[in-house]
DNA sequence: TATTGTTATACTCTATAACTATA
DNA sequence: TATAGTTATAGAGTATAACAATA
């Protein structure tokens, strides 16, 4: 199936690439003002999903390299925000655990989420939001985007 | 008006952000089998759609400082794709043109993005295809996204 | 004095590879 | 020997600021 160019002379894939761009930018608008990177974010998010999980695990889970999951340890745990002790079964691995903190930011890091999508969509009807969020989820598990992170978030 | 976490689980902000990531990527690996970055893809596209511009028409066109632009007239020039020369009504101007090959190589980039559509797009009908198009639309232009390029891209 | 393009520099982000401690 | 985590280093990409040429 041919595409042709779009009336509006811009195809889909630049326009996702720019609104997925700009969504990411004004998401990281938002945790900056929580004192948090949008990688910082999303660990942490990760981490309240699966207490206990050690680091090897979140840079699967996130799609990164274990050196970078170190960084971001350190500085979730420098500002109290999370725990790291080694477990009891296998010394070498670090189980990761959201401290009271944790879980109160990660309480504020959902609200500026519904607000970024209140924003992104206001231009939408219900409806309409909806249908884009099915399209949306159609393609992603077309190509089996099922990480729980991406590089640039 | 406030919106529920989607029963998928994932925003739509986010699955907006990692798609266009994607997007991004695969089409970063297209652009790269043609010897480009997409950044110097980008640049290409613009001196094809508006000839003689000079390199700070181009920063303001693409989003960018004008140092950047040095670098990517640099490499275009260097593959023989565009010429630079100075205006002669403001000798401050270098004037941007594609040559014969960068115009041919333009040509081919079009071709690239046209496959890249149709792979982004493959699981959705043709008429899912045109809303999803459409309603993709209306975010950028709620959101003023009007540059020729963004970050990442 | 303002503007275009250029250069040099620094900063951010991330990956790679070598290292340790545990198994 | 294999794996989890750490550290040090290097690379890509980009912005900032100072500069030269022209208006």
């Amino acid at each position: 199936m041919a595409l042709p160019v779009p009336a509006s002379g811009k195809r889909t894939s630049f326009l996702l690439a720019q609104l997925g761009a700009h969504a990411a930018a004004r998401f990281a608008d938002r945790t900056q003002a929580l004192g948090l990177t949008p990688a910082e974010a999303g660990l942490l998010r990760l981490i309240g999903r699966s207490p206990g999980l050690s680091q090897r695990a979140a840079a699967d889970r996130i799609g990164a390299v274990p050196s970078r999951i170190v960084a971001l340890v350190d500085a979730l745990q420098d500002r109290g925000l999370i725990t790291r002790h080694r477990s009891r079964t296998d010394r070498r691995n670090h189980e990761l655990h959201l401290t009271g903190a944790g879980q109160e930011l990660l309480g504020r890091l959902r609200n500026v989420a519904e607000d970024q999508d209140a924003e992104l969509l206001a231009a939408l009807t219900a409806e309409e939001a909806r249908e884009l969020h099915e399209l949306l989820v159609r393609l992603a598990d077309h190509h089996q985007l099922d990480r729980d992170l991406h590089r640039g978030l």
